[in-house]
DNA sequence: TTTT
DNA sequence: TTTT
């Protein structure tokens, strides 16, 4: 009896870092800000604002498209769980790091956009019905998850999109 | 064991009707659209964008800031869950909508906002935490909800059920 | 700048209605009933307890795994979004269902189970990172979604790295 | 623009700690496990069950409820949101530590009850519209939250529910 | 380290 | 009926 389900929307605070394996494993780490508006309270105190810094952590299919198109400032859709794990510093002492594993990353219009000038500016908006990773507006369709359970939802061809109903 | 929750993030299409009754009972109704981006399958086929439109209803401590903050056009954020009632149209037809019952409306900066110069515009983004009910940035905190729409939920009777409270 | 989410515990009304077609796309539909508790309210009226039913459609891969596992009293997760057609009916009048778009279903224990003696009825908890699908608990992992992008969920073994793959 | 949502249900590992401060701050926290189901490779590698920890912190109204209510082995379900904290430790090395503050604590029925012999556990399901605090059913209505930004939630009596449609 |  |  178990639910673990993180939504954030948030920018990218510096382009992922991504790393393939021998084994053909790959994971992509990036961090992404999410804000809360400073207010004052009505006995004058004044609340600032506040940026929660998360780490999310990207793995197989998802990550060509992250490597690709996640940059530092990138408005990002993500949906996860959360996760911590241990390790141990280099003094010996024991840390915990609390993660976000991202099962979906997808774009957010945010008005911020990439310096290379490519389209995922124009998207209007998130699509969660899209899949498990995404991809900009307007991009090559042949960016694609190699096959995802979702990824169905832009390389399928023919099929549902069209069903008479 | 039972969940029904919505997310929602759009915009408004038209200014709320807004409803108080003489038994102090408020409500408010507005349309609120969420949009999918088209795309273009590797086939080149062409799945235009897609326009949602979702009956919100809210009720409560939320009428009076919806009433005077939603506008057309606003971007809002809101949480609740799915309800479908039936009523009987002119012609004796059965009918059935399906409404989001609302159980917290925030602004979300969308870039757009109201004519009128009031500051919501100046959020930051939505904060979920802000609470059940949410005012524009840089509210005097004195708008505050003063009672409250979950409450219903608190007071069951029969069964959960003969709980010493 | 759009969101919708919908995410949903409750349990399936009965067996689905599964359709294949010849385009090779698949359809399957189930109601999913969720249900608030009824209470008394201070002044002693009562609200009963109400039961929501929610028009769950599944397509692409994620159609046989319902079609198999899927049935009447199903403990079920089910994420998506919101989506409301339109549709003539017999007499001409023009008709309006909102259905549930699934990207996600997945098995939940409510102690209910399906009549088969399948093994879903065991399974701790739903797990969304699992994967876009989900397969019951114990099941022979042969049973896979097709590879999705999730599905690796399933493949891991100790931590990101190290992968086997 | 900024979404930080967190979802959970889970089962809370031992009895809230709570503490209350001169300034009538209030503060609960609790550990609540979220569990992945365990599961077999088609390699034949074992994946064993995994369960996560989650630091809850609960504040203002909800937290007499929290202290109330919500015990070792509680069924619970969560929403909030992540914050990361940093402290030093007693050897002066900074700690971080990430924790949910909960803006709604409810009782899910999970099988499990506290020991007190209460019937929370009968409860049909979480009724996230219920508030940003919940209370086992039949709780007179004047358990109440107070006035916070999301307790208003919790004071209305009568209208709303019986508005005439 | 991001954004507004 | 909104927005990008």
């Amino acid at each position: 009896m178990s639910l673990n389900k993180v939504i954030l929307i948030g920018n990218v605070g510096k382009d992922p870092d991504v790393r393939y394996f021998d084994s053909g494993a790959a994971v992509a780490n990036f961090s992404l800000a999410t804000s809360e508006r400073g207010y004052t309270l009505a006995n004058g105190t004044v609340v600032p604002e506040r940026t929660e810094w998360h780490n999310i952590v990207v793995r197989r299919d998802l990550v060509p498209f992250v490597e690709k198109w996640v940059k530092k400032g990138s408005g990002v859709y993500v949906e996860g769980k959360i996760r911590t794990r241990s390790y141990d510093d280099q003094t010996g002492v024991k840390r915990y790091v609390t993660e976000i594993h991202a099962d979906r990353v997808e774009f957010y219009n945010t008005g911020t956009r990439p310096a290379d000038g490519t389209q995922q500016n124009t998207n209007a908006g998130v699509q969660p019905i899209a899949g498990q990773s995404a991809q900009p507006a307007n991009t090559p369709v042949n960016y694609q998850q190699p096959t995802s359970s979702q990824s169905g939802a832009f390389s399928e061809t023919s099929d549902a999109d069209d069903l008479p109903f």
